[in-house]
DNA sequence: CATGAATGAGCCTTCATTCAT
DNA sequence: CATGAATGAAGGCTCATTCAT
C-alpha cells in the first residue's frame, strides 16, 4: 500500500544499521527479527528477502559495520613508521580504543566483537582474519622496535596481548568500572587519556623488559 | 514410569550442576530450562518449584558457582602480607587467572562472569559487589605498596585496571589466541606462565612509574 | 516437622471453608488446589488424600455448603400454614434470597449455585434435588393456595418461575446492578425490601391472573 | 504441508465464530487456545496475530456476537410507541428472549452474557454499557408509561428488574427446568410463549401498582 | 495421617520463516 | 521488490496429581 519515496536500494542498508544497533544492544539471541524490521521501518519478510535468514544476517552486519569502523578509525599508517615506536604506540592504542569506544554508530561494531569473543559463532573467523590480525601486526612491529632484537618471539607475542587486553579492557568493562568506582571514573572513558596511560605503561614494562634481557644474553 | 527416587534431595545441586555448564556455554537467552533439566535429568517443573523461574535460576547459580570459584582459589591471604610485593602480585593474577581458567566446572564461573560483563543483567550487582570489588580492593594495596606513596588515586586505580586487563584477557581471548596462532601458543594457556608474565610486566610498569613520579614531585 | 494442635479431624473441615470462599470466587477452573490449600494452611497433598481429586473435592463442597445454607436459612416450615398465602409467599421470597445473598460464609452457597446453574456440571443434580425441587415444591402449593384452584398446571408453574427468576435476579445481577445505577441501588440489596417487593409484585400479578380466569372459565 | 490460502481474509472471521461456540461453552478460564484453533481450523499462533491475546481475543468475541444478536433481534424501535404499553412490554420481552434463546449461533451472546455476569471479568462493562443499558431505557420508558407518573423512581427500577429477571430466568434455568420437570417443559422454552406469560404477569403487577399508589397519594 | 519433593501434561505466547499476491 | 497474513516449532511456566517418607 506504502510507498517508500527513498531510493528502493537502501531498504537493504536500513536493515543493516537497525540490525548494528539491535544486535549490539542485545546480542544475536536477544535481538528479534521483528523488532529490527520495525526499527528499519521495513517489512518483516524483507530480511529474508535479502539476507536469507537472520544468522547470516548477523554476519553482514558485523561484516558492515566492522568495514565503517576501521573507516572511521583505519589503521595507522606504515608511513607513520618514521616516528619513534613509543609515540606509534599510543597513537595504535588511541586508534584501537576510539574504534570501540566512541558513542554513536561506530561503538556497534565494537559491542558486536565483543560479544562474538566471549561467544563465538562462526563469524568469529571475519573478526580475527579482518580485524584482530591486521591490528595484531601492526602492534607487533612496534613492541618488536621498543623491546630490541634481544627478544624472542613468544615473549613479543605476550606484551602485544598485555597491550591489547589492556585496551580492550578499557572498553568493555565500563558498566563494571563504573558501578566499581560509582560512576566516578575519570580517565576510564576518554579515548586520549586510556591511550596515555596504556602506552606510558606498557612502554614502562618493555623497556625494562628490553634492558633486563640485554643483561641476561650479552 | 520414571522413579521419584533415584536419589533424594539432590535435585537442586544437579540442576544447579547442569545449569553452570549450559549457562556458562550459551549464556542466559540461549539457553532453555528444558536443555538445563534434561542436563540433569530432572523434570522440566523442578526448576519452577525449586527456583521459580527461569530467571531466579540464574541468579542463584552464578552465586553457586562463584562461591565454589573462591572455595577452590581463594583470595590470597593478609598474612601473605609478609611476602614482596612483587610475589603478591604473582599470586594474585595467578589465584585469578585460576580461578576462571580452570578445565572443567571451575571454569564455568570465569565464562558466566564474563557474559555477564558482556551483556549485563541485574545480576551484574552480584558479581561486582562479591567477586570484583573485593579482588580490586586487594589488588589495589598490591599496587599500592609497589608504587609508592608517591601516587595519586587515579594513578593506582588505572595501574590496577590494566593488570585486571590483562588478566581477563588471556582467559576470554582464549579462542581468538588460538585462532591468530594456529594453536601454537605457549604460554598462553598456563596460568603460571601467564602469571609470570603479567606479574613481571606489570612489576615493570608501576616501578617505572614510580621512579618517574618520584622525579615529577621532589 | 511442624503439628497442628488442632484436633487432626478438622483438616477436612479447614479445606472445605477455604474451598467454598475460593470456588465461590473463582469458578471451578479459575480455582487452583493450592490456593484452597495455602488458605486452608494444609498440605497440597491432604485434598488428594481427603478427597480423591479436584472434582471430586469441588462436590463436597457443593454439599457442605449447601448444607450449611439450609441450616442457617431452612425452609419455611409446614406449621405456617395457618397464615395467608401472602405473607407465606414474603417469608418464602426471604428466606430464599436471605440464603444465597447474605454477606460471609452464606453466600458461597449462592455463588457455587448459580456457577452450577450458567455452566453445568454433574453436580447440577445435587442442586437440583436438593435444593431447587424442595424450595419449588413449597412455592408451588404458595402460588397454588394464591391463585385457587382455578388454573392449571402450567400457569401455576409459570408463576412459580416467575416469582424465582424475579428473587434470584436481585441475587447474581448485584455486579450489574451497580454498574448500571452507579452504586445508588436502595433496596436492591436488602433482603427485606427486595422479599417487599417480589412478594408485592408476584401476589399483585397472580391475583389479577386469578380474577382474569374465572371470567375465563365460568 | 497445510495451505496457505485455503480461504483468504476469513481466518479473523472463523476464529471469531469458533471463540463464539467454544466461549459459550466452557467459559475464559476452560476455554484453550488450541481448541479454538483446532475447531476453526487455523494456526494457533493465528490468534497471537489477529488478537494479541487470549483475553483480547474474549472481548472482540463478545462484541462480534453482541453486534450479531442485536443485529438480528434488534432493540425495539421508538416508532412503535404508538402502540399501547401492554403490546410494547411483550414485544419488548419477545425480542430480548429471543436474542438469547434462540438455538444456534445467536444463542452464543447469550451464554457468554450470561457467564460474564455470574462471574464478571473486565469485559463486563461492555455488556453492561452496550447491551444492558440500552435494553433497560427502553423497558423504563414503557413501564412508566405502564404505572402512570403516580411512581417514583425507585419502584420503577424493581419493576423494571423483575421483568428482566423473569426473562432472563426462562433463559440460563433452561438445564435446570428440564430436569425439575423431567423434560416436559411446555411454555418454558418457545420465546413467544414465554414473552406472553411475561408480559402477562407483569403487566397485572403492574397496573395493580399503580391502582394501590393512586389511592396512597390521591 | 501428613509432608513436600517430584512428575508429566498442557497452556499461552513468541519467534523465524514462508507463501501468495 | 515489497507486503502481511499464516505457519509450525519451541519456550517458559502452571497445574493437578503422585510417591516415598
Amino acid at each position: 500500500m506504502e510507498k517508500y519515496s527513498d531510493n528502493p536500494l537502501d531498504t537493504k542498508r536500513r536493515i543493516l544499521e537497525a540490525a548494528g544497533k539491535i544486535f549490539a544492544a542485545r546480542g544475536f539471541q536477544g535481538t528479534t527479527v521483528r523488532d529490527i524490521c520495525s526499527e528499519a521501518d521495513v517489512n518483516i519478510a524483507a530480511v529474508s528477502y535479502h539476507f536469507r535468514d537472520k544468522k547470516n544476517l548477523y554476519f553482514d552486519t558485523l561484516k558492515y559495520w566492522q568495514a565503517a569502523a576501521f573507516q572511521k578509525y583505519p589503521h595507522i599508517r606504515e608511513t607513520d613508521a618514521s616516528l619513534p615506536p613509543e609515540d606509534r604506540l599510543r597513537a595504535f592504542v588511541f586508534q584501537f580504543v576510539s574504534r570501540m569506544l566512541n558513542d554513536g554508530n561506530a561503538s556497534w561494531f565494537g559491542k558486536l566483537m565483543a560479544k562474538e569473543v566471549i561467544e563465538p559463532t562462526e563469524a568469529l573467523d571475519i573478526v580475527v582474519e579482518e580485524a584482530v590480525r591486521p591490528s595484531f601486526e601492526i602492534l607487533r612491529s612496534i613492541v618488536t622496535e621498543l623491546i630490541g632484537n634481544v627478544s624472542d618471539e613468544r615473549t613479543i607475542r605476550l606484551c602485544c596481548a598485555s597491550i591489547i587486553g589492556q585496551s580492550l579492557y578499557f572498553f568493555y568493562s565500563q558498566p563494571v568500572i563504573a558501578k566499581l568506582f560509582s560512576g566516578n571514573t575519570p580517565g576510564f572513558t576518554e579515548p586520549e587519556l586510556i591511550a596515555d596511560h596504556v602506552a606510558r605503561f606498557s612502554v614502562n614494562a618493555i623497556k625494562a623488559f628490553a634492558i633486563q634481557m640485554k643483561g641476561d644474553t650479552p
